[in-house]
DNA sequence: GGAAACTCCGTATGATGTAAAGTGTTTTGT
DNA sequence: ACAAAACACTTTACATCATACGGAGTTTCC
């Protein structure tokens, strides 16, 4: 699975398990665990590791069963990453009374999206399109929705500028996740990989470019040199968007 | 692997074989393949399935050799990867002389970018932080470089401002592929995907929201409806950052 | 006529999600 | 008190993945 779609069988059982609290099920051994230990260990091992390295059978160590006692609680993987989806999503605030006005109540949410992704980068490897509607994920669509309203724009302007922004924060997002991991994974700053890359890459350029590269690449390297560069980074580019959208 | 790094052993190799032509060779049999020809085949199975279902046995199947043979022309599934990806950024068109002032020519990129992605969706799911540069990638960026240059920014500014763009963009495209996949794998439109949800949800709501919601159903239903829709979305978009940057 | 260089392949390893079928435990109905 | 139903949990099994390793067959160079 590219980002994982939930194609997990019925559409309505998986909505009644995100709201519906366990019916208790009275027969039988009483359960080990619940479910929501598994949502847990699972969360826990999405952010120690990823989601592609996420697997049924570590989360079965983790809580101690085997692997498929898990599917006592959890009917899938599929549904599990949306359980654990709406759970992560209720870490996050709202835009308190304090905020006011549609631009700053906007910037607060991107930066609490920011801060969520860095707590949990795997959620981004997650589909949205047609998310899993938990309460959560419905509390934070109503807000934004409500905020993006408030400007006075049609219902058709009304949706594309939400999308403009989501667009923009998720892939931005996506972005500083790629810079933290590839120096994370390699073990190389950028400045290094490019020392490494330049001279290589020296012998087969356009001369009438090498200004233009070795200028472009210096910028590059000075960008990501540090965490707080990343997030100003996004900051500018939010300033920008939301410009754009006024 | 999520996005695939490319962690494939040595970087200067790499980059050599990116842009170095296959010194031939003399001794021993003649290949059978090119690695031009597996390079095609891989670019096609992706096209078709996706790069999550691309697998170096579904290559070897499809230009007729077993599964090892293949690691004679590629070194690995990363370089593979590699060379796709520059591969296909070569059929993208560069703004011609008519296309003047910058604006016009971010427009013009973004949207052989959009259509580039509609031909071969799997491009997202490549890591672009440190891409593989090989003569298409560099040229590319040469281009949106000195673009962006002239619009006469600081060095400073002149980053943010391609890195603004290029998050919109893979953001954007991002979105769309998942719109239209979440259709294909599910085969179910967005509006029959909600009547199924909706009822549902309902019982769960905050009736205060229930207007709000409803309203915004209807918004994401009419939006997505048509793949111009869609395009049309990104436009909107676009414009929006573009605003933003002037 | 070697020997070196090269292409190509069979086998093996340790992962993955989950279907199928079985074992044991608790509650319910009588 | 006791059988049956419902449930928790486990073992085994399957197909699929990238690629390390070692070998077999082929062509060219000295």
């Amino acid at each position: 699975m590219n980002p994982d779609f939930p194609d997990g069988g019925d559409p309505q059982r998986s909505l009644e398990r995100l709201w519906g609290q366990r019916e208790p099920g009275r027969r039988g051994p009483k359960p080990r665990l619940s479910t929501a230990a598994v949502v847990d260990a699972a969360i826990a091992l999405a952010d120690a590791e990823g989601v592609q390295a996420l697997s049924m059978r570590k989360v079965a160590e983790t809580v101690g069963v085997s692997p498929m006692s898990l599917y006592t609680y959890v009917p899938s993987k599929a549904e599990l990453l949306d359980l654990m989806f709406d759970r992560v999503l209720g870490d996050t605030a709202d835009p308190d009374d304090r905020v006011i006005g549609w631009r700053d109540k906007l910037a607060f949410m991107a930066r609490e999206r920011w801060a969520l992704s860095e707590r949990h980068p795997w959620l981004l490897d997650l589909a949205t399109h047609r998310p899993p509607l938990g309460p959560n994920m419905m509390r934070k669509a109503v807000a934004m929705l409500t905020t993006v309203a408030a400007m006075g724009l049609s219902p058709e302007e009304t949706g594309h500028a939400v999308d403009v922004l989501q667009d923009y924060i998720t892939g931005a997002l996506r972005s500083a996740r790629e810079a933290r991991e590839a120096e994370q994974l390699s073990g190389l700053s950028d400045e290094q990989w490019f020392s490494i890359v330049w001279p290589v890459l020296e012998k087969h350029l356009d001369p009438q470019h090498f200004e233009t590269v070795s200028r472009m690449s210096e910028g590059r390297r000075e960008r990501s040199r540090s965490p707080d560069e990343r997030s100003a980074r996004f900051e500018f580019g939010l300033e920008c968007v939301l410009d754009g959208l006024e």
